[in-house]
DNA sequence: ACCTGAACACCGTTCAAGT
DNA sequence: ACCTGAACACCGTTCAAGT
C-alpha cells in the first residue's frame, strides 16, 4: 500500500534556501528543513542524498536565478548593458547575501561554483562588442573580478574607512569601462 | 597541587590553522586539535572559548601575516609597489586558500574580517601617491576589489573558459593602474 | 592551576518495520 | 513507494573529581 508523497525536492530546496538565507548556514539542519516541509528528517533522504547535497541544490537554484537576472540586462547599448548587469549582480547579492557568499566558496559546496560560472556567458557576449573578440575574455574577467570582489567586500563589511561607497562603485565601474574601451594593455 | 600546562593558545591556534588548511573546515574539530597538541578536548576550553573562537583566532593570525606580507612590498616606486602588493596578495591566498576564503566570509567568523581590513592600510598610502589624496579611497577600493575578486574566483576555479589566466591578471592590473593615473571618472 | 572521564544535547545518517 | 521511530556515530561543550 503506497504512502502518499508528503513533500518534494522543490519544496525541500525552497525551505532550505529560506532557512539558509534567513538564519544562516548553521541553521540549515536536516531537522529544521524537515519541520519546514512537514516530514521527519529520515524522509528527506528519499529526495536528497544528504545535507551537503541539499546545499548544492540550493546554491544551484540561486545560481540559475542569478543567470536569469543577468541575462535580462544583457540587451541594448553594450556599455549601458554592462553597467546594468553589474548593478543587477550587486542587487542580487544583497538580496541573497548568505547564498551569494557561499557560491564562490568551493569548500562549502563543490559543484555549485560550476553553475555560477554560467552566469558569465551573457556578459562575455556584451563585452565582446565593447572590447572586440580578442580582448573579450580578459576584459570580462577584469570586470567580473572587480564586481565580485566589490560586492563580497561590501557584504562582509570590509569597506570601513568611510567615504562614499556609491562613489567608489561608480568610480570603479566608470574606470573599468573606459579601460576596456581603450583596448589592449 | 598545580598540574603543568601541557599546551598553549599559540600551539592550539597553530595546530588548528594547519588542520584547517590541510584538511578543510570540517576537519577543524576540537578533538583533532586536542590530539594535535597532546591534550583531551575539554582542556582546550581553558585557552579558547570554543570552536568559533578558535576559528576567529586562526583567521586573525592569518590576517596579521597577510598584513606583514603586504607591508613589505609597500616601498619604492608607487606603481611598482602596487603591482608587487597585488602579487603578494595573490601568492598569500594561494598559500592559504582555505583561510583566505574564510577571511571575507563574515558568517564563518565574525570579527576576523575586522583584522583583515587592516591589511589595506599600506595600500591606501601607496595609492595616495598615485591618485592624489582626493581619489585615494575609491582608487584603493577599485584595486582591492579587483584583486580580491580575481583571487577568490581563481581559487574557486571559476575561470573556466580557457585563455591565459596570467594574461588576464596582467591585463586587469595594467588597466587599473592606468585608470588610477588617469584621474577622476 | 590545569587536566581528565563522564555525561549531555545536538546533528547527520541508516534501517527495519509500518502503511 | 514513501513514511517513521529507534538507533548509531560524531561533535561541541560542561563539570565534578582528580593531581
Amino acid at each position: 500500500m503506497p504512502a502518499h508523497a508528503q513533500t518534494s525536492t522543490v519544496a525541500i530546496v525552497a525551505a532550505g534556501r529560506r532557512l539558509l538565507e534567513e538564519r544562516g548556514t548553521d541553521a540549515l539542519t536536516m531537522h529544521a528543513v524537515a519541520v519546514a516541509v512537514g516530514v521527519r528528517p529520515p524522509s528527506l533522504y528519499k529526495r536528497v542524498r544528504g545535507r551537503s547535497d541539499l546545499l548544492r541544490l540550493i546554491l544551484e537554484d540561486v545560481a540559475d536565478e542569478l543567470t536569469v537576472a543577468l541575462d535580462q540586462e544583457a540587451v541594448g547599448d553594450p556599455a549601458l548593458a554592462v553597467a546594468k548587469m553589474a548593478l543587477a549582480y550587486r542587487l542580487f547579492a544583497r538580496a541573497n547575501p548568505v547564498a551569494y557568499t557561499l557560491l564562490m566558496t568551493p569548500q562549502a559546496a563543490p559543484g555549485a561554483t560550476d553553475r555560477a560560472v554560467r552566469s558569465s556567458a551573457a556578459l562575455l557576449h556584451v563585452i565582446a562588442e565593447l572590447a572586440g573578440p580578442d580582448q573579450a575574455l580578459p576584459a570580462a574577467r577584469m570586470i567580473t573580478a572587480w564586481a565580485h570582489g566589490f560586492i563580497t567586500m561590501e557584504l562582509a563589511g570590509a569597506f570601513r574607512l568611510g567615504g562614499d561607497l556609491e562613489q567608489a562603485w561608480d568610480y570603479g565601474l566608470g574606470h573599468i569601462l573606459a579601460a576596456i574601451r581603450a583596448g589592449p594593455a
